[in-house]
Formats: C-alpha cells, structure tokens, sequence
DNA sequence: GTGAAAGCGCTAACAC
DNA sequence: GTGTTAGCGCTTTCAC
C-alpha cells in the first residue's frame, strides 16, 4: 500500500477531502490568515501529514502574487575574496529560510536584464545585489522594480535605494584611533590599487576620509599610499613612507592581497612587529588570523550583513518602508601585530 | 504615457490583442512547439518587445509542470575548501543558464527534508547535491523524487543514483606514474586524517586503492599514511617515512591542509624540494598554485564538474536516461614540485 | 498555420 | 468558524 501515485502530485483538495473541509480551510489553516477551530486544525494538519502534502509553490505563487523567493546576486569577478562571498550567501540562505523564503542565485554576468528576467516574471518577490559599484549599469533598473531590493555597497547615488556596507570610514579611524591609542604618533595607510579608487564600490575613498578625519583629530603625522598586489609595489610604498616618515611606527592596510609581501618585506629590512611596526589591517577575518604575526583588524562582517540584507527585504515585502541607507559599525578584533609604541 | 502600469503585469492575453493573434499563438511563438508563419511570428515577437512582456513564472509552471529551476545543495561543513565549492556553485549557474534554467540554493542542514520541501512543492525539476558522504541520509529521499538528481560524491550504493566525482583511483596512480616516470623508487602518500576514511565520501579511499595498484605495477616502493593538519603530525608522519624508507625521494600529497607545515618540515629537516624529495599533489589549483616552490598537481574539476552535473540533469528532463555514474579523468599540472631522480 | 477553451492548484473575496 | 467560487496567467489539447 502505496498512497503516492507515479508522479502525482497531492492537491489541496484531496487534503480537503480527506479532512471533510473545504479547501480553502486548509488554506487557511495552512496561511494563518484567519482562525481555525482547534478540533478542525488538528484533522487538517493529519491530513495534510498522512497524505504528505505540499502546496504547489507555482499555482502559489499564481494566485497569491507571491513567490516566496529572493534572487541573490553574486559577482564574478576574480578581485572578490570567495570566502567572504561565500559567508554572505550562506548567511542569506540561512536567515531567508527563518522567513519561509528561499534564494534565487543569479550571477552578475547577466547584468540589468538578469534582474528585470527574474523581477518582471515574477520569479521572485525581491532581490539582494552584491558588490554594487559607485555607478552600477543596474541601478537604473533596480530603481524600476516592482520589487525591493537591497544593495550591498553604496553607489554614488543612493536616492531611492536601500543600502548596507560596512562604514568604512568608521573603519579607517577606528584603525588610527586605535594606533594612537597605543602611542604611535606617526603612521600610514596602505591601501588598493588606484585603479580601485575610481571605478567600483567607492569603499576605499571612504576609509581615506575616515582614516584623515582621525589623523587630524589625533594630531598624527600620516600619509596614504594605494599600493599594487606586487612585492615590487610594496618596497616601493615601504621605501617612500619611511623616507618621508622616518619615525613611521604604525600602519592601516586596506588591502588584503598586499598583506603577505608586506610582512615579508618588513622582516626583510629588519623591522618587526609588532615591536618596531604595529600593524592594524581592514580584511576578512580569515586573512587576518593566518598571517605572520596574526594581524589585528576590523573584519569584513559579511554574516551580519546577509541577515540584515533579508531583513530589511521582509521589512519591505511587509509594508515597513525603509528607503535608506545602512552602515554597520566596525569591530576591531585584537591579535598580535599591534603593541604599544616603544618610542 | 508610460506603458507599464503601477505593479500591473502584462499578461500574454494582452500581447496576443496588441498582435492580434490568439493566446496560444503567442505561447507557442515562444516555446516553438508549433511552426509559425515568418509573418505571424514577428507581428509576435514586436509586441513582446513592445509592451516588455515577461511570461509569469509560476503560472507557467503551474501549467507546464515544469518550474525550470534546478536546486543546488551545497554544503556547510567547515572542511570544505570554499573557493572550489564557489567555483563549482558558479559553473552550475552559468550552464543551468544556457539551458533557461535557474537556480536555486540550499543549503545541506536542511537535510533531507529540504529536498523533499523543494521536490514536492514543484519549486525545482531537479535536483544537484555535492559533498554527498558515503552513507549519507538523503539517498533515501533522492531515490523517491520524482525529480532527477545528480550527486557530487560517490556513496557506498549507487543504486538508481547517477553520481559524478573525479576518479580519485585514477588520480592516485596517475601521482605514482608521474614520479615513477621520474625515476623515483621509493615514495609515500600522505592523505586526510584516519576519521575522513571511515565517514564522509569515500574519495580518500578511493586515492589510496589507485596509489596501491600504480605501486604495484610499477614495482615501488611504498607506504601510506593518513596524517592530521598539525605541524607536530607532520613531523611524525615524516620521521615514520624517512625511518621506513630512507631511500624516500617522493611525495603524493592528498591533504591540502597538510601541505603548508609538510613543505615546512621538509625544508627544516634540510630536504629540499624537489632536489631531494619530489611531491605531487591532488589539491584545488589555487593551493598549488600558491605553495612555495608551487607544486605539481592533480587538480579538482570544479568547473566542469559542475558544467556535467547540469548537463546530466538536462538530459533526464529530457528523457534521455542515465542512471549511472561518472568518474572524471584526472589531469596532472606540471609545476616546481616533482622532479627527475637523482640516485 | 491558427484559434477556442479547458484546466493546472492555489488564494482570497464573499457569503453564511 | 467554515464553505463556495472566481480568478491568478499560462500551456495544451482539440478543432478547423
């Protein structure tokens, strides 16, 4: 005795009929939308258990106008640290599955008209952008959208668009404070490659500025310095920030591709650290933990960011506007290669 | 005037009355399933354009029986090397693309269950899971959907499964006759820790069955040795090696943890790589890529792993069967590692 | 080569 | 607290 049939699919209306209810009461009982006599519930949910029945998430969405889907967009690009990336997917999916939800994963080679396919077919009922940049081509059709979405990144025009980063301005002083706080009156920041301060996500400006704004509270002697992955590049950037400060005792990196040759560098010219150089870098956690000396940072909090991120859009979906944009605070994790200035 | 009501979706009956056809006309331009008059079908597709229509995702797939999206299941387990998983996660949603499929992700601790959910409900027509583990608990459950499914792993039973791997047999003897081609005489495996032999995949198994047979034939000699990711195991495993063999002049390495402290140890106990001892590695190609000296390797096929799964799946949907499974040729990367002998 | 119309399985008025 | 029923937008016979 078999009660699944080749293919056959279990409908709403043989639950009904086995429950001696009418199929919209198992609807309801199903939704919550409105209240069920106890008795009456509990013969439904037998049913529904004896027959194993799972409502058809296509005549669902059909007649709900609802799809209970959200699309997430992922980059491709080779730059991206896929850990991180990887953290943030799994946070949306966990965090999307607590609201009944699941994720739609889109990569970003099929650029606007990816997200009007599945906006506009109603496949999903929103959307998560990851690794927006300052002018993305999908900001005009993110601005179109029946449908919420929320941008990791801050675009340069932020006007009816919601948005999460990590303050990275916050981070860059967070950065410095935390040197001065340790003693060290005279610093630097590495940071990415010019490249990257002109086209893309804009983060970099931002811990420039915040990075600035601290210094010149502080009343530190700095300086800031985009740097190429290479060890060529790092010499270079080592070389002048010592010629011009020679008393140069801390460093901000924001940089992560640049962290392993510039430990190797620094011990190559015979600067420790932390004892001669402390360092504070921006970058996942991961990277920070595995270095030569562990590095003391502010982690990327991308977990954080996922929740968030699905938060808001079940905000959205349920009516609470939020057009806006978020910063999360940095954190700053202590390991070992910042200590006290030995001046 | 703006075409594009508040929310509004335009529907195929109102393409099929700015076109002046019948709805039907319009769906089968679309799906192609009819033959059309050249006339007809462009009358058609300028009206789609014009009014940007976008077939309604869950009404075709109530009608159709068929949701054209394919669920990935990936997994959670912090073992797993991330950039690989990524890797293969973006070549099933690029191929699932080319065949107008889309995807959705889960995540493994939905267990079982979560394939049921997903299969049941219609949301997916089929069905990848990877890291699938020797005895794991959602065989049962894979061979009751009525949806296809492709495994990424090999379990104890495949049985009306069709599964996909790389040929870790095939790897192992491919690492022995590359260092037998160079003459060494006497080699070793260092592979996961004993735990990963009797859960999980099975691969590691699989490794040192192929590595035994290669030995063999090629009249080595040789041992194996499950060893820990921890420097102190390292040395253990390497001091057991060189007691063993002193004549040891190669190295397969199936751990990719193990590789950084082993070419440490290596190099503290004066060996140098590959002048003294040859290595080869079966890892993903960023580690080997990344080790000093970079090491020749058998690498994982993510991509095309991930390209066949899809592609597999296509062909049951389209009722071409294939219960079976599929063991990827491993190709070796020449790098630094593995040299001519020099006894 | 094209049209008419019957569902697909569910939700949400509306009625009681 | 529960039942009836009209769609939701599409695909696919069946008919011409």
């Amino acid at each position: 005795m078999r009660s699944e049939g080749r293919g056959r699919v279990v409908t709403i209306a043989e639950v009904a009929q086995h429950a001696g209810v009418a199929p919209s009461t198992v609807s309801y009982v199903l939704s919550g939308k409105r209240s069920i006599s106890p008795k009456t519930r509990r013969r439904v949910e037998d049913s529904i258990r004896v027959l194993n029945y799972h409502p058809h998430a296509g005549a669902r969405a059909l007649a709900s106008q609802r799809s209970n889907v959200i699309a997430l967009v992922v980059p491709l690009r080779p730059g991206m640290h896929v850990p991180v990336l990887m953290q943030f997917a799994i946070s949306v999916v966990t965090t999307a599955r607590r609201f009944d939800q699941d994720v739609l994963l889109l990569t970003a080679d099929e650029g606007p008209a990816g997200l009007r396919r599945v906006a506009a077919s109603a496949l999903v009922d929103a959307l998560i952008v990851m690794d927006v940049e300052l002018h993305d081509p999908r900001l005009p059709e993110l601005r179109t959208l029946h449908q919420p979405s929320v941008l990791i990144g801050i675009p340069a025009d932020t006007a009816g668009l919601t948005c999460i980063d990590l303050d990275f301005a916050a981070a860059g002083a967070l950065c410095v404070d935390h040197l001065a706080d340790l003693g060290h009156r005279s610093i630097g920041l590495v940071g990415p490659p010019t490249a990257v301060y002109e086209r893309e996500t804009g983060f970099a400006t931002r811990t420039i500025s915040g990075f600035e704004q601290a210094v010149a509270r502080r009343g530190l002697a700095a300086s800031t310095h985009p740097c190429e992955p290479t060890y060529e590049a790092v010499r270079r950037t080592l070389d002048d920030l010592f010629r011009a400060q020679p008393e140069l005792t801390g460093l901000v990196v924001h940089n992560e591709a640049v962290i392993s040759p510039l430990l190797d560098s620094l011990h190559q010219v015979g600067k420790r650290v932390p004892q001669d150089v402390s360092i504070v870098a921006i970058c996942p956690a991961d990277v920070a933990e595995r270095a030569v000396p562990p590095l003391s940072s502010v982690l990327i909090p991308a977990e954080d960011v996922g929740r968030l991120a699905v938060e808001l859009l079940m905000d959205s979906l349920e009516g609470r506007q939020n057009r806006q944009t978020t910063l999360l605070a940095p954190r700053l994790t202590r390991r070992q290669s910042a200590a006290t200035a030995t001046a």
